[in-house]
DNA sequence: ACGCTCACG
DNA sequence: GACGTACGTGAGCGTA
């Protein structure tokens, strides 16, 4: 028979199984409205295919195309072996049911879908491939399944689709140390848990590797495993011979398959709209329904209403883009805040032209009041085309005059009885005070998000409108560019802005209706209207104000560190003999350890020298070289971090540097600093420290620095229930030096320096999930001198052993861990196997003790405004257990006294702790001194 | 875009 | 000696 398949023909063979795991753990169970049948997982996976299918263009489009499925839970391997995959969960309830529609799925979307019974998708896609690469054409395996990385090569090459990753020879070789070829004898030795593949015991893929790459292949190895010199594991190999020989067979895949079908039927087809429309419809996918419908041309089905619930459900309402009203004069938005006075509540969103609220000047406002139903009103956007060189910056016509639309707008959005919902509401919030108008009262999609999902995804809308609406929002990236020719929003035409600045508002309005009672079922209502919400308002106006930063102390600073820096480069090129880029780590690392011949270096996952800070400090004991790498990265880093950088974020209007802090980024309710960091200004080093000096006071004011002493160590003392560290930190004692006391035996009055330091490092450890691998490696001791440490600190203290392990078991039991006033952090990879296991315990343990920490100074900040109403001083910065104000001249020590109270009583009422919060506070005229 | 390195609590 | 490890962040640089 004669085949067309050959020579310019690219065949995908999609792992049909792996797509519907990932569609089924990436989406919440989602149910048909008419009868509840399950469908979150054919749900993903349509959208997953609908997103294979458009993006495959371009040069490595596919001519041919197969989604492969298992079939049948029993192959030949189990006739082989009956413990092959013995260890496999069941399959979910609610995913069984799902399986067969995927399959229907593929084939609406007129895919060929394979499988046949009693082999696996694996052996299939082996034939396959093996036949398409004979046949002279390219294979991309849609798969990250490392069985499957055997059959890489000639044309055959592996895609990650999670990834986006292609994975060659190269790739194969990065993971198992051999070639594709090679492969099932890494295999065949190393066994695998997942497929329950015994292996040689005792030999993981390292061994395996190096011992195939000895040997050439498993079988010479099995024949010559007498020549082995280590006793232990030619023993292993000697007495597991069969056992290894039955992990080849059953890691091999069948390539040479009699298959019922041929490469030409895989040929790609277009969609046929009409079984595809109706298997959509059936499934009662409405958004899905509608995109495809509208890229197909053709008119999607009506699909019929649910029975009426209870309240009305947010994703009954399909999304139209074209529905969305530009409003452009004042009858025409008086007739949308008549309908936002009517409901109580509106989404709000902004346009602006950057992202930086202190740059950014407003575009344009979007408004919803119920889903679907959306408008925006455009301001300044400009009539030049965007690539129009002579574009003039005249305005385009049909647009509200600015200060018209704000005065009509400022009453609605300081109307105490409306509420105002923003998705990241601080940013709109600003842009508003800018122009005059507070914000308030205000609810906030991100912090609800944040309150209910942290440790499970990000917050920004995109990703909530995907997972919890099914819907994706228009890109911002056509309308904007991207790099040099990017364009900012005003000279984007009002025609395009609306859809997108309206859907925006439209989400944000679906996103609340969505989330509002899942806070209360979630029981993290307190947590969101208490730690969340508050701290809206009260960072805004931190960030507004901003911190004075001298620039003429950053640019003597920078000009001092570029002499010093040529200094350093001159005397390097000299020590290595040759110029090199002082900043690579790869050469460095090459002239280190090749040029040089220095033992111990290390290299990086991705082949390339390794040169951290702390292995150049043993080197620099005993050379130069490393000595003079380590003091210019130093100066590098201060140059270019903080004395070059800082410059840039100097406010031209303000002169003084703002900051933008993210509350809702660090999952265990700490903040960030971002555009610039000031959460990590250098201290630690003299040097450093010095760059504090640049940020200072005002004309006639000063810098007061209020930070928490402790703060983790003695939450954990409350947490853990520690009698012995409460009452060290009740009777005012150096923490660190009782620790030491009370695990070496030595008498407060004889500790040492060296003693209290071992000691301090095991405190801290143990807020992070203590280890004797880490702990070894901080204090540069050997790993079981570490391990004796730790095991002294549990015996002295048990009640931090019992913590932990009660902390692991109950984020094991609920899939999250707490903090005191019940902030929940998600932990979905607790119950991971692998080395993903011992992170995420180690995340687990200090969760609640970090996060404890930040609800703390939360709660301050909250209430800090009010307490420091009417003296000369203004909050200006937080760094996680530290807030910096400035206050006139004379009047620091009232403020310190409020300050100060506020602080130290932040956790009542709600927890009324075992252990004081101590405060210590400082003054200055610059941070440096201040600190 | 991603990995490495390094600044902070 | 199977594997990889202290927790939480953000930014700049080099390399692809």
């Amino acid at each position: 028979m004669a085949q067309n398949f050959g020579k310019g023909h690219h065949l995908h063979l999609i792992d049909g199984s792996a797509f519907i795991f990932r569609a089924y753990h990436a989406l919440p169970p989602l149910t048909r409205k008419s009868d509840g049948l399950p469908v979150g997982a054919v749900s993903g996976f349509v959208n997953m295919l609908q997103r294979y299918i458009e993006g495959n263009t371009g040069d490595d489009a596919a001519t041919h195309v197969a989604v492969i499925f298992d079939k049948g839970s029993h192959t030949f391997r189990n006739d082989m072996y009956d413990q092959y995959k013995a260890n496999r969960e069941a399959m979910p309830e609610d995913l069984r049911p799902q399986i067969p529609l995927t399959r229907d799925a593929t084939r609406a979307f007129n895919i060929a879908c394979e499988e046949i019974e009693g082999f696996e998708a694996d052996d299939i896609i082996a034939t396959l491939a093996h036949q398409a690469r004979d046949a002279g054409g390219r294979v991309t395996i849609l798969s990250s399944d490392k069985d499957l990385m055997q059959l890489v090569g000639g044309g055959v090459e592996m895609l990650d689709p999670m990834k986006n990753k292609r994975i060659d020879k190269d790739g194969v070789f990065e993971k198992f140390g051999v070639g594709p070829e090679r492969v099932v004898d890494v295999q065949a030795l190393a066994g695998d848990s997942v497929d329950n593949v015994p292996g040689a015991p005792g030999i993981g893929i390292k061994t395996a590797a190096l011992l195939i790459n000895e040997f050439h292949s498993l079988e010479e190895l099995l024949d010559r495993a007498d020549e082995i010199t280590q006793p232990k594991r030619r023993q292993t190999l000697i007495d597991n011979r069969a056992q290894i020989e039955l992990s080849k067979k059953l890691v091999q895949l069948d390539c040479d398959m009699d298959l019922p079908f041929d490469l030409d039927s895989l040929e790609i087809r277009d969609p046929d709209p009409e079984p595809l429309m109706a298997f959509l419809a059936d499934m009662e996918f409405r958004t899905v329904t509608k995109r495809i419908a509208d890229k197909l041309g053709v008119t999607a089905p009506v699909i019929e209403a649910a029975p009426a619930p209870d309240a009305p459900q947010p994703e009954e309402v399909a999304f139209d883009a074209d529905a969305y009203e530009c409003v452009s004069d004042a009858a025409a938005l008086q007739v949308w805040i008549d309908r936002i006075r009517e409901r109580g509540y509106v989404a709000v969103d902004t346009e602006t032209t950057s992202l930086s609220e202190m740059k950014a000047e407003l575009v344009g406002v979007s408004l919803c009041v119920e889903p679907g139903q959306a408008c925006y009103i455009p301001l300044i956007h400009k009539a030049g085309k965007a690539d129009d060189l002579f574009g003039t910056d005249d305005l385009e016509e049909g647009q509200m005059d600015l200060d018209e639309c704000l005065s009509l707008l400022k009453p609605v959005l300081e109307d105490a009885s409306i509420i105002k919902i923003g998705q990241n509401m601080k940013y709109d919030a600003k842009i508003f005070a800018r122009l005059g108008i507070t914000v308030a009262p205000i609810d906030d999609t991100m912090l609800m998000s944040y309150a209910m999902h942290a440790g499970t995804h990000n917050h920004g809308m995109d990703i909530l409108s995907e997972r919890y609406l099914g819907h994706t929002p228009i890109p911002i990236k056509p309308l904007l560019g991207a790099g040099k020719s990017a364009i900012t929003f005003d000279r984007v035409p009002v025609v395009d802005a609306v859809k997108y600045a309206a859907e925006d508002a439209d989400i944000t309005l679906r996103l609340w209706q969505l989330f509002k009672p899942q806070l209360h079922t979630k029981k993290v209502t307190t947590v969101y209207e208490t730690l969340e919400r508050p701290l809206v308002p009260v960072l805004a106006q931190m960030e507004m104000h901003g911190v004075k930063v001298d620039r003429d102390t950053l640019s003597r600073m920078s000009n001092a560190f570029s002499q010093k820096m040529a200094g350093l480069e001159a005397e390097l090129y000299e020590l290595a003999g040759h110029e090199f880029n002082v900043q690579a780590p790869a050469q460095v690392g090459k002239i280190l350890f090749e040029e040089m011949g220095l033992e111990g270096g290390k290299k990086t996952k991705t082949g390339q020298w390794s040169t951290p800070a702390d292995a150049l400090e043993d080197l620099a004991t005993e050379h130069d070289f490393p000595a003079r790498i380590l003091d210019y990265r130093q100066l590098a880093k201060l140059k270019s971090t903080y004395t070059d950088a800082l410059q840039e974020h100097i406010n031209p209007e303000t002169g003084r540097v703002h900051t933008s802090y993210s509350i809702a980024g660090a999952n265990t309710g700490r903040l960030a600093s971002t555009d610039p960091n000031l959460q990590n200004i250098p201290v630690r080093s003299e040097e450093g420290r010095r760059i504090r000096e640049a940020f200072v006071a005002e004309e006639g004011k000063v810098l007061v620095a209020l930070d928490y002493s402790q703060i983790e160590l003695r939450i954990l003392a409350h947490i853990a229930g520690i009698d012995a560290l409460k009452q060290a930190f009740k009777d005012g004692q150096d923490i660190h030096a009782m620790t030491a006391s009370e695990m070496f035996d030595v008498p407060l009055d004889e500790m040492t320096p060296e003693i209290r330091r071992k000691a301090k490092a095991i405190n801290f450890g143990v807020i992070y999930g203590i280890s004797g691998f880490g702990l070894a490696r901080n204090l540069r001791i050997p790993r079981g001198e570490a391990q004796g440490f730790i095991d002294r600190y549990f015996e002295r203290f048990p009640g931090i052993r019992d913590y932990m392990d009660d902390t692991v078991a109950f984020a094991k039991d609920h899939g999250y861990v707490q903090t005191l006033f019940g902030r929940k952090i998600n932990t979905p990879e607790i119950n991971a196997k692998g080395p993903h296991a011992g992170f995420a315990k180690r995340a687990a343990i200090n969760a609640p003790i970090q996060g404890t920490a930040a609800d703390v100074i939360r709660r301050a900040m909250i209430r800090m405004p009010a307490a420091i109403e009417g003296m000369p001083a203004k909050m200006l910065l937080q760094v996680h257990d530290e807030l910096i104000f400035e206050v006139e001249q004379g009047a620091e020590d009232k403020l310190i006294a409020a300050a100060k109270d506020v602080m130290e009583n932040a956790s009542v009422p709600a927890v009324k702790l075992d252990v004081t919060l101590a405060v210590d506070a400082g003054t200055g005229a610059n941070w440096a001194e201040a600190h």
